[in-house]
This record gives structure tokens, C-alpha cells and sequence, in this order.
DNA sequence: CCTGCCGCCTGCGCGC
DNA sequence: TGCGCGCAGGCGGCAG
């Protein structure tokens, strides 16, 4: 499930693999990889043709590249979207949903998708930041996000902390594996009613947030399931690192109290009842 | 405007 | 053995 680390981490991958390239040949294999297209898999194909590849950038799990027609290439990973590079001669991976070919004769870039909840598209390139993306927050790691007016937002909020922390538009990059580890760390519990949090207990969420996805970066990201890897098809070492998520039933390492999987939003939350009580108020 | 819920997808593992 | 079901879960759209 690639968040903010496993999505930087294939962003530094497509910024060595692929910038300064130029496209020659696009094939769309499942039209539903760019549903988001307006014009359909023709349009996404012919809007790439001929053009190079100038820069990789991205903002919380979305990536953009822009493009020498001055379009941006936007594309989000979903649950199990990899963006590989693939040499030519090798078999199709058994999801490849869209193949782009470079005027040069190295590898390829495949956007392999097994869940089809990721795809690509491409938009005109009018502002910094693609439209598609616009209403998505910066990051905990951005050096111009803004902890006074997080902290503002949050406290305006009348929902459960965990449910914040997942809302992009508040803050982006974090999702169901980071928000459980950094809860842990700051010893809280993911139903706490956002407005009761004091401001040293949201500068603790960000510090333990920055630091758990900082950790996770040094070890290449997280491979939970086996559907994330780099652009070079190789798993992250971070797994190891999680002391919550995925732990039910297994002892708390701080406190010894068994760790409970609860029922949050259709998916799953991960918490020591003890390190991380229900508070009075909860959303 | 704000909040919360649903549907979209496929493969795997488990229980009967 | 084989089948059905629960689970994984980010996000856009929409209802209230």
C-alpha cells in the first residue's frame, strides 16, 4: 500500500529512470488505468507522443511529471499500482496496464496495476501544481508545510484524529499503515475528537509522523503485502519497522497489553488498549 | 461548507 | 476438493 515513502521513493527512481527521455510509443492495455482521461486511452496516447520528459515531482501520494508540450503526466499508485522500469525483452507482468515506450533503447515504463484503483492521465500544464491535484495538502515533510495552520484546521475539525490524518486536504501522504504507527508512537487513540487535542499534543503527532516516515524513507518504504516495490521491482525493508500495524494479538513493545485490530471506516485500525485508551470524547 | 459513507477492483487465505 | 466470503484500502462522488 504505497503512502508518502514507498511514493517518494519510486519518485527518485522515475527522476534517474526516465527525466530527460522522450516518449515515442504509448499502449494503453485496460482502458481503466486512465479513466480519468477525458478523452479516453486515444487522447492519453496521443498527448504523450513525442514528448520529453522533464522533472518528477510529487505531492502526498500523487506523482507529476511535466512535459515538454507543457502538459503534466499525473499518476496515483491506488492500492497496488507500481510504476517499474521494465527491459524490452522481458515477458508482460501479469497486471501491466500501460506501456510507454522512449525514442531511446532503454528500458521501458510500465504502470502495473493488480486492484485498477491507481491510473495516469494527462492535463494541461497550467500552474505549478496539476488542477487534478490541487486540493491536495502539502506534507509533513514538505519544508513549506505549516504547522500553525494544521494545527488551526485540525483543532476546527469535529472528527476522530485518525480520520483527519488520513483527509488529504488537511495533510497528504499519510494513510492507514503511518497514521496507526505514529497514533502508537504518541500513545493516542484514533477516535480522539480532533477539537479536544492541546497543541503539544498535535506538535507530538507531527514529530512522531515526521519521524516514523523519515525512518520508513531510509529503509526504501514499506512491502506489507508484496505489491510494493521500486522502480527497479525491489521490496522495501521497512516492515520490520512497524510496531503496530498488522500486530493483532501479539504484545505491545512498550507495555506488554496485546494489540487490538478494530473496525475503522470498512478497513482496520491497529492500537495497544493500554498505551492508547479511549479518550471521553470521541468522534 | 462540512462530515461521513459507498462503490470501485482483484487475489489470497480461511472455514465449511 | 472446491466454493464463498472477508479482507486489503485510497479516493472521488454524493447524500444529508
Amino acid at each position: 500500500m504505497p503512502e508518502l515513502p514507498e511514493v517518494e521513493i519510486v519518485r527518485q527512481g522515475l527522476e534517474l529512470g526516465i527525466v530527460g527521455r522522450t516518449i515515442a510509443h504509448t499502449q494503453v492495455l485496460h482502458p481503466r488505468a486512465v479513466r480519468r482521461q477525458p478523452g479516453g486511452s486515444a487522447e492519453f496516447v496521443g498527448l504523450l507522443q513525442n514528448c520529453q520528459i522533464l522533472a518528477a515531482h510529487r505531492r502526498g501520494k500523487y506523482l507529476w511529471l511535466p512535459l515538454s508540450s507543457g502538459d503534466f503526466l499525473v499518476g496515483h499508485l491506488g492500492m497496488s499500482g507500481q510504476l517499474v522500469l521494465t527491459p524490452p525483452e522481458l515477458p508482460d507482468e501479469i497486471h501491466l496496464r500501460v506501456r510507454i515506450q522512449f525514442s531511446d533503447p532503454g528500458n521501458e515504463l510500465h504502470f502495473v496495476d493488480q486492484r485498477t484503483f491507481g491510473g495516469l492521465l494527462v492535463e494541461p500544464g497550467n500552474g505549478d501544481v496539476p488542477a487534478t491535484i490541487a486540493h491536495i495538502a502539502r506534507d509533513p515533510l514538505d519544508p513549506d508545510f505549516d504547522d500553525d495552520a494544521f494545527a488551526a484546521a485540525l483543532r476546527r475539525r469535529r472528527t476522530g484524529l485518525k480520520r483527519a490524518l488520513l483527509d488529504q486536504t488537511l495533510m497528504s501522504g499519510v494513510g492507514n499503515i503511518y497514521a496507526d504507527e505514529a497514533l502508537w508512537r504518541a500513545k493516542l487513540h484514533w477516535a480522539r475528537a480532533t477539537e479536544t487535542l492541546r497543541r503539544p499534543q498535535i506538535n507530538d503527532v507531527l514529530a512522531h509522523l515526521r519521524a516514523v516516515l523519515t525512518e520508513s524513507l531510509a529503509g526504501n518504504g514499506t512491502t506489507f503485502d508484496g505489491l510494493y516495490v521500486n522502480v527497479n521491482g525491489e521490496s522495501g525493508q521497512f516492515s520490520d519497522g512497524l510496531k503496530v500495524y498488522g500486530r493483532e494479538g501479539q504484545p505491545c513493545l512498550r507495555c506488554g497489553a496485546l494489540i487490538r485490530r478494530e473496525p475503522f471506516m470498512n478497513r482496520s485500525s491497529f492500537r495497544c488498549p493500554h498505551c492508547q485508551r479511549q479518550p471521553a470524547q470521541v468522534h
